[in-house]
RNA sequence: GCUGGAGUGGUGAAAUGGUAGACACGCUUGCCUUAGGAGCAGGUCCCUUCGGGGGUGGAGGUUCGAGUCCUCUCUCCAGCACCA
């Protein structure tokens, strides 16, 4: 016979009026009783309808906002709309609605919604991005900062559609195409506002580091900061004609360049420079008019061809592409040797100076390069293998790579002498190393037709310990290319003491690759077979008199030498925060009719936005089709004042909401000073991993910015950051409209209640680390039954004193799920409930006492089935501001620990708590396996490790 | 390529260095019958001569004891990537 379920959709309806009768999620957020504690999720955009995401990140949140409610905290859990953003705008322009009227419909809808999920949300703090109450204190923070100097403007390249004859914001770009017509998007250069993130760069690292995040997360803003130590050189550009040797640069310098390089250790090796297309040093070249360089159309060519492609183009072609400056010259300013000058589209304007030394030897960028121009490569660094010697006996060594037909000669020793090789031998005294190797190939395979293709300048450094002289030994090997001409073979020059000890094989450059692995033969094999550049350390060669030194240790002193200064680069780039955009907040600035910029007085915010704009898209924002918007300007600031079309990045709105929410309706102020001190950092902020490096990084900038102005009290935001997962469609796809496998949670809701849905998103799998989870029906289904025996468990439930069964499952309940929630590894404390639930329905009858802890410890899970329950378990007022159980310490009289023997289970025994080593082997001798086991061996020692493990050991 | 993270049943997963696979899904055997998206009892890592034996991507190592720590290696995921 089917068993009673329960109603969900009554004890839903009932749940939520009496929260809302009993108002018992509004937070007193000046209550100084209780500890504080503010939990955030990333509020959502509103895009109309709430999908099963939203629950995910909502709901689950709001599971570990009742835990610490019912644990007494002060919990602050508030919520609000991310409502500036493009969808609203694409409405506007598909369908003529009015964006705000747009989006506070879908706010309205989404409220709605929430509420169904029963989250635990105080409403009264709601915060919306795009209400002019919360914009005005947007832009008066950007007027802060403006005073301060971290926002200003320049010329910068927007992304632009040809087709649509319009600027795209950065987030409309996808794969350098436009989002709506999938045409290559271009650059074009306009005026832009900018905020200073750059000079945060070094504090957003560093404050990273004791954050208790995950380290991928701190790991991938490591990445995004981008952090490069190295030198900034001056390389002296010279002119080939003595009479041009004039010109020189607006300070009136002599003509030189500034390069940016991460290993001034190797600028010896710099043969070439190369600027940035764009670099304003050629730019001012060609305007100073006097034919600097010789093939100036050359270089205009190319300057034009490349400002015409797309960045896209610019990182698709592999192949390197440049143009020499012709009649120019830069000094090396190490050797002092003059060496060409170029451009090339691989230089970025952007990064470091915008110039490179090249140094082919050891750049893999400069080799590609060099070897297309056929310019030289000098190397400057030995390599160094094999173990640091003490007092090592120096060694003239030469490894030869010989070829034929496509393969390499191998040495294929007996294992035991070491495995496969190349050729190798030691110099004799006075030797040419060329000599030597030939010598060694013959005596080794027997082959004479040797021909030397290539000897390498370099050597490498070999440090081992020659077990056959009991000496320590730097070998200096020189490595040698050979081709064989002809198979000739000379069975009389083969050593008789080498014969079987090894075999000669031909093989192919990877098999070689592949089977050798002594780093000294590799690096020969690799130095001929596939040449390139060689990035690692070791020792200095063809630099002068740092010749021979360790290449790490002698830095400093070739930057000192070369007179050059150490600097420090970052990837990270100012944030660009113009849009052309109509829905975001307008920028607080107006311009004088010389055009200089001025901010908006405090006493006209908010800047609100105009309504009367065209909606089509345009090259300008659509700010400037509104005649109000003119008007305005002119009436307060007066005839020929201009407004700022631009609108900000949503991003900025985001960057300081949480700080909003503990003042949300202050006229007066952007927040409170004193309930940011009592509040902040946000202890926990849960949200999705895509905005590890933009919201996160951006919002922890503008923080300490915010700090640095004494606006807020601590130089970090958010204490703990946990990066949820992503729940997928049936079909394993990310749920999209595209896809059609969106899963509707109302539906779901409708079926098998709000309890059921959130349970099942917070068993899926741990809360506190991403993973993604496709939909299954069958989970929610599951848990649905689950809850069903919870409700039938109460027909159990007499007014009886707890067994002490019951305290000891309880006990064990309460540890475990008290600290899973605390993790947020909702799916493991659900599982304490599970068994808890099936131990207690073992028993004929259920205390109250137990019944009522099992529906606390659900309250924050199931949170309107906990409520009905409570009800009518005759609780005191509301579960949810019942108190949390406290943990209950029992005595185990008896503990099950298993026995090992050599490491490995072979039973278990069953012991009185704490008891003594003795009774341990004595129950041991008992077990019939262990018994046997013992009588076969001697037990040579004995690990007892009480309540845990007994482990003998047998020989 | 660089940097992180992760590899455990058919699936989601669980295990402060101490009995690997908890808890579920799915599958399966049997029972029950107001045929339901029902309930109940059992089985479900592999091999087995039913005594046991093996097993956490692979190979080594540390340890009385390793899924967990170390070295090498393979695979997958994520971030960054012409950043000098």
């Amino acid at each position: 016979m089917a068993k009673e379920r329960f109603d969900h959709i009554a004890i839903e309806k009932s749940a939520q009026e009496k929260w809302e009768a009993l108002d018992i999620y509004a937070t007193d957020l000046t209550d100084s009783e209780k500890e504080s504690y503010y939990l955030l999720f990333e509020f959502p955009y509103p895009s109309g309808d709430l999908h099963i995401g939203h629950w995910f990140a909502f709901a689950l949140t709001d599971i570990f906002a009742r835990f610490k409610r019912m644990q007494g905290k002060n919990i602050f859990f508030p919520m609000g709309f991310d409502s500036f953003g493009l969808p609203a705008e694409n409405a506007a322009i598909k369908n003529g609605a009015d964006p705000a009227v747009w989006t506070e419909a879908n706010m309205e809808r989404m409220r709605a919604q929430v509420r169904t999920m029963g989250t635990s949300v105080d409403w009264s703090k709601e915060v919306v991005t795009s209400s002019p109450e919360y914009y005005k204190w947007t832009q008066w923070l950007f007027s802060k900062l403006y005073d301060h100097g971290l926002t200003y403007r320049k010329e910068a390249a927007v992304k632009w559609c040809p087709k649509d004859q319009t600027v795209l914001a950065n987030e409309q770009v996808i794969d350098g195409r436009c989002e709506r017509c999938d045409s290559e998007v271009e650059e074009k250069f306009l005026t832009q506002w900018f905020m200073g993130i750059t000079k945060y760069a070094e504090r957003l690292l560093t404050d990273l580091d004791p954050l208790p995040w995950r380290e991928e997360i701190k790991d991938a803003q490591r990445a995004w900061i981008g952090k490069s130590e190295g030198a900034k050189l001056s390389f002296r550009v010279l002119f080939a004609d003595d009479q041009k040797n004039e010109w020189r640069d607006e300070e009136g310098n002599p003509a030189q360049v500034a390069v940016f390089t991460t290993r001034p250790d190797t600028t010896f090796g710099a043969t070439y420079v190369v600027l940035a297309p764009e670099h304003p040093w050629v730019a001012g070249a060609l305007e100073h008019g006097t034919d600097v360089f010789s093939n100036e159309e050359e270089v205009r060519a190319y300057i034009q061809e490349t400002s015409k492609k797309t960045e896209r183009e610019r990182l698709e072609n592999k192949e390197k592409t440049g143009v020499k400056l012709e009649g120019v010259r830069a000094v090396n300013p190490a050797t002092k040797e003059e060496i060409p000058v170029y451009i090339a589209d691989y230089v970025l304007a952007s990064y470091g100076t915008g110039a490179v030394m090249a140094v082919p030897a050891h750049d893999e960028r400069d080799y590609a390069f060099a070897k297309r121009f056929n310019l030289p490569v000098t190397p400057v660094i030995d390599p160094v293998t094999g173990d640091e010697q003490e007092d090592p006996l120096h060694k003239g060594k030469i490894v030869a790579v010989v070829e034929h037909e496509g393969r390499v000669l191998s040495i294929h020793w007996k294992p035991e002498l070491g495995g496969r090789l190349l050729v190798g031998g030691t110099v004799e005294e006075d030797e040419d190393p060329a000599v030597t190797a030939a010598r060694e190939i013959t005596e080794e395979t027997g082959y004479t037709d040797l021909e030397l293709v290539e000897r390498a300048e370099e050597m490498v450094h070999h440090g081992y310990f020659a077990f056959s002289k009991n000496q320590a030994t730097l070998a200096h090997t020189t490595l040698l290319h050979f081709r064989l001409n002809s198979d000739a073979c000379d069975e009389q020059k083969l050593e008789d003491n080498e014969k079987g000890k090894f075999e000669v094989e031909w093989v192919t450059v990877e098999e070689a690759e592949r089977e050798i692995h002594d780093d000294q033969h590799l690096y020969a094999l690799a130095r001929f077979m596939k040449p390139g550049a060689y990035v690692g350390d070791g020792l200095l060669r063809n630099s002068g008199q740092f010749d021979g030194r360790d290449n790490r240790e002698a830095m400093s002193e070739i930057v000192d030498f070369v007179g050059g200064e150490r600097v420090t680069n970052y990837r990270l780039r100012d944030w660009l925060v113009s849009r052309q955009r109509y829905w975001g907040c307008p920028i607080p600035v107006v311009y004088d009719p010389e055009g200089a910029v001025h901010l908006i007085p405090s006493e006209h915010l908010p800047w609100t936005l105009p309504t009367d704009v065209d909606f089509s898209p345009s090259a300008e924002s659509p700010l400037a089709t509104s005649k109000e918007l003119k008007e305005r300007v002119e009436r307060i600031f007066g005839e020929g004042w201009t407004p700022e079309y631009d609108t900000l990045d949503t991003f900025v709105d985001s960057s300081w909401y949480f700080l909003r929410y503990l003042d949300a309706n202050d006229e007066n102020d952007f927040s409170d000073q004193s309930l940011l001190k009592k509040w902040l950092p946000v202890n926990r902020y849960s949200g999705g991993s895509e905005h590890t490096t933009m919201h996160l990084l951006y919002s922890r900038f503008f923080h300490k910015a915010l700090y640095d102005l004494a606006l807020v009290p601590t130089p970090e935001p958010f204490e703990e950051r946990f990066n949820r997962g992503l729940i997928l469609g049936t079909d394993g796809q990310k749920m999209s409209k595209r896809w059609g496998n969106i899963v509707n949670p109302d539906e779901m809701v409708q079926k098998f209640g709000s309890d059921a849905v959130r349970m099942y998103l917070a068993f899926i799998g741990p809360y506190n680390e991403p993973g993604s989870y496709p939909w299954k029906l069958d989970g929610a289904v599951a848990m649905r039954k689950f809850l069903d025996r919870v409700f039938q468990l109460s027909e159990k439930v007499a007014d009886e004193a707890m067994t002490e069964s019951e305290r000891v499952s309880l006990a064990k309940a309460i540890k475990k799920i008290t600290g899973d929630t605390e993790r947020f590894k909702f799916n493991t404390a659900i599982s304490g409930h599970m068994v808890l639930v099936r131990e207690l329905e073992n028993a004929d009858v259920v205390s109250k006492e137990a019944y009522l802890a099992l529906v606390s410890l659900m309250a924050p899970f199931a949170p309107h089935l906990a409520e009905h329950l409570w009800e009518r378990m005759g609780g005191e007022g509301s579960v949810h501001t019942a108190s949390w159980p406290e943990e209950i310490a029992v005595e185990e009289d008896t503990v099950v620990i298993g026995v090992q023997v050599n490491g490995k289970r072979r039973g278990e025994i069953s012991l009185a708590k704490g008891a003594s080593e003795e009774k341990a082997m004595e129950a041991a001798k008992a077990d019939e396996t262990i018994g046997r086991l013992l009588h076969e061996g001697v037990l040579d020692k004995v690990v007892y490790v009480p309540g845990r493990i007994l482990n003998l050991v047998i020989t």
